[in-house]
DNA sequence: TTGGCAAGATTC
DNA sequence: AATCTTGCCAAA
């Protein structure tokens, strides 16, 4: 039996993020197993914290006086072998600390918390208890929420050890319970009574009844009863008083899906989705790690693709995952996924509450549920026996983790085929370049859906020209050739989606004596103009105030709003429209839960002609009615220092204007821009990809971005700007000693939004083929941050980032 | 000398 | 992250 458990504790440091050696009590000895959670103390005084175990040993190479592991929080690990390796692999590749890989991957209920107490040690004088503990009690110490003073004054009893501070490490885990019936008598005596009291108590008769057809020693929940057996809760308690049946606790799910779902049968394939449906097959049979790019245009059948190619990996007893953007995590998807495999199905996304998301977990844990489908973090659900991994929407920016650790899912999904000898398919209409690049070099099979199921074509597409616009008319957001479109499909009482690119935009204040913008004083930005609250946000750090009417800066009254938020466009078109009903989704619009489908569902039945939002609209939808979709300013995006705008750009408005004309009814398409001529706006307007994707590459290598070159960006930030600038140079220095003369080292340089929270931004890009030294410099890099950190300069390192903002 | 505080070191 | 340790200041 081992004798010491290696234990990473939950203290995300560099000092701290090797495991420490912690002796397993005889007691804990047959518990203990690798991938648990357990409380251990830490440090000179009595702090105890969380930590996960991650290996058993007989000896130490610590030389000193082993503590012992205080208690065990699970009775399995929550981590399995799979699991653990990944965790190392993610903290090597992300440069993040080992156990913030592991809370990542866990949910989020099964992060234990700790809680800190005082209390008086020996009896106090009646001042100092009325000073300090009022209540007579132990009270909860935190620095944060008490005063000054109380601290000052609770440190000095401390020092002359009066008080004591006591930790509890708070385990939030906790399955659902309700009460649950089993029959205390055999079925020859329960139909004995039922006989006898048949006549007096009909209702006890039906209990009784009910109690025969259970099976013995399996509960079931009182609620269910009470349900199938029609009788009152009254009823069941005079049977257990009669010592018919006995009461217990019992666990069960909390049940996030309440509507059953019809159930469909897979669909006849078209002789694409056919080929592209065999080749996956054969990867799986053969269980190998064969990479599939599927790309098919918007109506394809992509989704039928999955599905059945799920259904083979579960007819060999395998388990599958598939993930998809957050945003296209909509009931309509989770249901057609329900609808083919029922109560396999785990759906795992951040609309669900906490307990919602552990049961769904431990449902995949117990394989109990054999088909994952979630966002970005479900790549790490504990499925085992992976069959196939399925990656929609693959070139969404959200897979991308934009947090320690920065990982992309992608990245992991391809480990866990590896991992689990199966294959993985990424699958978009517009693929990244990255993938599209490596389906080229044959990494990846390429599958091509070009036919849409229907046959229909993709409707046409209008560019207009919005400099030509605003030469005839002044000003204003809408082109005359889109508002004669509205004004068609408004009066034959079709539907219309309008798209407003809020990428890089917003509304705000300016005053037109002076040019002053009114700016937030935490951020390098403008503040942006909310209709519904009147008042001006700020949309990094959430500062808010009044509307000004007069000038801060030469006390002017004509300080008026600038820019197109949705809610002035909202405006702007219901006067255009007086009669239309329009429906606004934005951030604001959607903010509470449930909101997101609350306004889709209502524009899918019709209840308004006119769909308003920014982004989200451009995923996933499929409203048959709707004819006309207009993208009000496809170009806001291409200006940004970011040499991913072009793809965006192109990536969204292919992505709209497949959601045009989907059903019976052709569709139309209407782009205004300010750049008519530029290729993302050309290539979109025709649909190709193809392209599109020569031209960009073609682009990217002139540049050496990616995929012809790798990434890493570094930050560093700092409440004053100097500081945050000389680490900057700094590291440079030492990324220019270190690294190869071929590595392009781009910066430092302030980022494009300098000053976010109170805090200043400085970035440098390392542009690099093949460095041998990158790992260890940027190692060295992270150790040397270690030490200035607590005086609030924080450095960030984020391989192949996405946000170059 | 004491005691108060910030910077630095240490945590199996 | 949260202690404990160290080194330096001034008050007493």
């Amino acid at each position: 039996m081992a004798q010491i458990g290696q234990v990473l504790v939950d203290v995300p440091t560099m000092q701290t993020n090797d495991p420490y050696s912690y002796a397993i009590p005889a007691e804990l000895e047959h518990q203990v197993e690798v991938g648990m959670r357990v409380t251990v103390p830490f440090g000179r005084g009595k702090r105890v914290v969380s930590g996960v175990v991650v290996g058993l040993s007989d000896v130490t190479n610590f030389d000193g006086q082993l503590k012992s592991i205080q208690s065990v929080l699970d009775l399995a690990p929550v981590l399995n072998t799979e699991l653990q390796q990944l965790a190392d692999w993610l903290a090597d590749t992300t440069y993040a600390f080992r156990i913030t890989c592991i809370q990542t991957m866990l949910p989020n209920l099964l992060k234990a918390q700790t809680e800190r107490f005082i209390q008086p040690t020996t009896p106090l004088t009646a001042t100092e208890m009325a000073t300090y503990f009022p209540d007579g009690a132990p009270r909860e110490f935190d620095a944060a929420k008490l005063d000054d003073q109380t601290v000052s004054g609770l440190l000095k009893l401390q020092r002359a050890g009066k008080v004591e501070v006591v930790y509890q490490v708070k385990d939030r885990a906790a399955a659902k319970t309700t009460t649950g019936i089993t029959p205390a008598l055999p079925v020859s005596k329960l139909q004995e009574i039922q006989v006898t009291v048949a006549k007096k108590a009909p209702k006890q008769a039906d209990l009784l009844a009910y109690l025969q057809t259970m099976t013995p020693d399996t509960p079931v929940a009182q609620s269910q009863i009470v349900h199938r057996a029609g009788v009152s809760a009254a009823v069941i308690n005079t049977a257990a008083d009669k010592g018919w049946l006995t009461k217990q606790q019992i666990e069960v799910y909390r049940d996030p899906f309440h509507q059953p779902v019809k159930p469909t049968q897979p669909l006849k394939l078209n002789a694409e989705q056919q080929v592209a449906v065999d080749q996956i097959t054969t990867a799986i049979d053969q269980q190998k790690v064969q990479n599939f790019l599927v790309e098919g245009v918007t109506g394809s059948g992509k989704t039928e693709v999955y599905l059945q190619s799920i259904a083979v990996a579960l007819n060999q007893g395998r388990t599958a995952l598939m993930l998809v953007p957050e945003i296209a995590l909509t009931p309509q998807m989770v249901n057609r996924v329900k609808a083919r495999f029922g109560q396999r199905v785990a759906v795992l996304h951040s609309g669900l509450s906490k307990g919602e998301q552990y049961d769904e977990w431990r449902r995949i844990d117990s394989g109990e549920a054999t088909v994952v489908v979630g966002a970005r973090s479900a790549v790490f659900a504990p499925v085992k026996n992976l069959g196939i991994i399925i990656m929609d929407e693959e070139h969404e920016s959200s897979y991308k983790q934009d947090e320690n650790p920065r990982y992309h899912a992608r990245d992991v999904a391809l480990w866990r085929g590896q991992y689990n000898q199966c294959p993985v398919v990424l699958g978009s209409a517009t693929p990244s370049l990255e993938t599209r690049a490596r389906a080229a070099k044959g990494l990846y099979t390429r599958l091509v859906l070009a036919k849409r199921v229907n046959d229909r074509p993709l409707p046409p597409v209008h560019i207009v020209d919005m400099r030509e616009e605003v030469k005839q008319r002044s000003e204003g957001d809408f082109s005359q050739p889109l508002l004669t479109a509205i004004q068609t499909r408004l009066d034959r009482h079709e539907q219309i989606v309008l798209l407003l690119n809020r990428r890089g935009f917003s509304s705000f204040v300016m005053c037109r004596d002076c040019g002053f913008v009114l700016k937030c004083p935490n951020c390098d930005i403008s503040l942006t103009l909310h209709m519904d609250t009147h008042t001006m946000k700020c949309h990094y750090c959430g500062h808010e105030e009044a509307i000004p009417h007069v000038c801060p800066n030469c006390h002017s009254r004509k300080i008026r709003y600038y820019g197109t938020g949705t809610q002035k466009v909202e405006q702007a078109l219901q006067r255009e429209f007086p009669s239309a009903n329009i429906l606004r989704m934005d951030v604001d619009s959607t903010r509470r839960k449930g909101a997101h489908e609350r306004i889709l569902q209502k524009f899918g039945k019709h209840e308004a002609d006119i769909l308003l939002g920014t982004q989200m609209i451009a995923k996933g939808l499929d409203f048959p009615n709707v004819t006309l979709v207009g993208v009000l300013n496809a170009d806001t995006a291409l200006g940004l220092p970011d040499f991913r705008a072009s793809e965006r750009t192109f990536q969204l408005l292919t992505q709209v204007s497949g959601r045009a004309g989907r059903a019976s009814k052709p569709g139309e398409v209407f782009i205004q821009t300010f750049n008519p001529d530029h290729y993302a706006i050309q290539l979109a307007q025709q649909q190709d990809y193809e392209r599109f994707f020569v031209t960009e590459m073609h682009m990217r290598h002139q540049g050496s971005y990616p995929p012809y070159y790798f990434a890493v960006q570094l930050t560093a930030s700092h409440e004053e700007e100097a500081v945050a600038a000389k680490a900057m140079f700094q590291i440079v220095a030492a990324l220019k000693k270190g690294l190869s003369p071929d590595a392009i080292i781009l910066g430092p340089t302030p980022k494009a939004i300098a000053r976010v929270k109170r805090k200043y931004y400085y970035q440098v890009v390392i542009k690099y083929k093949q460095e041998p030294q990158l790992k260890p410099v940027l190692e060295q890099i992270r150790q040397a941050a270690q030490v200035p950190a607590r005086h609030g300069l924080s450095v960030t390192i984020d391989s192949e980032p996405m946000n170059f903002m």
